[in-house]
DNA sequence: CCATCTTTGTGCACGCGTTCACAAAGACAT
DNA sequence: ATGTCTTTGTGAACGCGTGCACAAAGATGG
């Protein structure tokens, strides 16, 4: 998985797990595209394996939201659709502001996957003077000074944060100040938030760490006796010989 | 968390815990930054700090590691940097190659966390011709007909989908029969692949809607007793009277 | 060399999440 | 109405991950 959730141990909300609030999104984009194709009902082994997952699974998770189901025919696809998108809060309409308008925060704005599904992009938000009005996916990007009382006036609580590391922690707690209580989280630092406040964070370079460590193990596992590889004991203590190239956490996601 | 891992239930390479490798790559980046400061070394606790979880949890982390601490002492920060980056497989290099250079891919293509762990940006590859030769982040786009050509000269074995939803498991097929074994993908779809290849996943709009549930429910809580918020039991088998909005899951990252 | 003090490494218990396997429910045919 | 057949919903077992709490290790000072 590319994020976790940070800080707030496990909500455990009104009886939903969170691993399955985790894969509701998923089995509504699955029946979502089965209602474009004007399939009536869907059993949970079909589902299951258009979701990618398993279907004892994908029952249980359905009945943590209630008996929806028809035994022996399988699941109404259109009630399911709005069942999952009331209990995700999707019915409503979600303002939500972007900070950071680089290349991510572009990339964002464009995303056709937030309209569709009751968000809303109210704002876009840059520190940098020269790009005040210029518009970007038909929106005018606002200075940073706004954002106050853009959050205000429009009643935001959700934020995205797409700048660079270094200004993350500060875009944060200013987000915060002002009323947001859920922020998504492209910028490679942890946030500190006070209490109530659920960050989810969203980090390109560890989902691609993940990657090279079962890559690795994968190509150690082929050449099994090559040259020993993962030499027993690394004589302790002995400096590393700092040459691993120039490394140094440039964090720069884009210039905002 | 942004994503999940799919297929391949929960690998348990050489004993690493799957959980643990998911966080060696926030260790590293707090102990690079420890490093930078030229702090020497680190207690479990002030590191867990910076990291954002718990010490014990840390410690026990670092156990499967090996004994890389000093009682009374803490950690060398430069030696648990190097021991973190040779168990993740950063102190080789890594070749990848970035297929869909819209906003997405280009926001990819200018990330420096790329570069500063070992992993160098080999192609960026588009199905648009008129994309072809445009430098993106000082490399030239190349089109997709070139695809196995790079993978296999290159020995490229870590693939980055940022295409369109539609274009994903085409995409991704054709990275798998050209040698790829690990995908990072963008793509807001489920990828088919073979056994032994690695899929993870970062989809945006579902980190939106995790979010959407539960402010959804810190609303709820607050408006308690409003006016009958979750009618008991909605009569069952009537319709939604689908009119929820215009949705239709446009996947629409970029134009690839 | 001994005592004290700090910090690691880990045994243990607990809780969440996953999966199996099956009984109950209902559709459908006769 | 009755029987058969499909598919749901869930009880129960298991395994992984987390966090507590403490013993062992070693540094440091006298």
């Amino acid at each position: 998985m590319a994020t976790g959730r940070t800080h707030r141990p496990a909500t455990r909300s009104r009886g939903i797990p969170e691993a399955t609030v985790a894969r509701l999104p998923l089995y509504l984009r699955a029946l979502t595209a089965l209602s474009e194709r004007s399939v009536p009902t869907v059993s949970s082994e079909e589902l299951a394996a258009a979701a990618g997952v398993n279907s004892a699974k994908l029952r249980k998770d359905f009945s943590y939201l209630g008996s929806y189901g028809t035994r022996g025919v399988g699941y109404d696809v259109e009630y399911l659709v709005y069942q999952i998108s009331r209990e995700l809060g999707l019915t409503q309409d979600w303002p939500v502001v972007i900070v950071g308008i680089g290349n991510l925060g572009a990339a964002l704005a464009n995303y056709g996957g937030f309209a569709s599904r009751g968000f809303r992009v109210a704002a876009l938000i840059d520190a940098d003077p020269g790009m005040a009005g210029k518009p970007v996916a038909g929106i005018p990007v606002q200075h940073t000074d706004e954002l106050e009382k853009i959050i205000q006036d429009d009643g935001v609580s959700i934020g995205v944060i797409a700048t660079p590391a270094g200004a993350a922690q500060q875009v944060c707690d200013r987000l915060v100040a002002a009323g947001v209580t859920s922020i998504l989280n492209f910028a490679p630092t942890v946030l500190n938030v006070p209490e109530g406040v659920d960050v989810r964070k969203v980090d390109l370079s560890i989902e691609l760490q993940i990657l090279a460590f079962h890559e690795q193990r994968k190509a150690g596992e082929e050449a099994a006796a090559d040259a020993g590889v993962v030499p027993p004991a690394v004589a302790r203590k002995q400096r590393p010989s700092a040459d691993q190239g120039p490394d140094g956490d440039v964090p720069a996601v884009m210039p905002a």
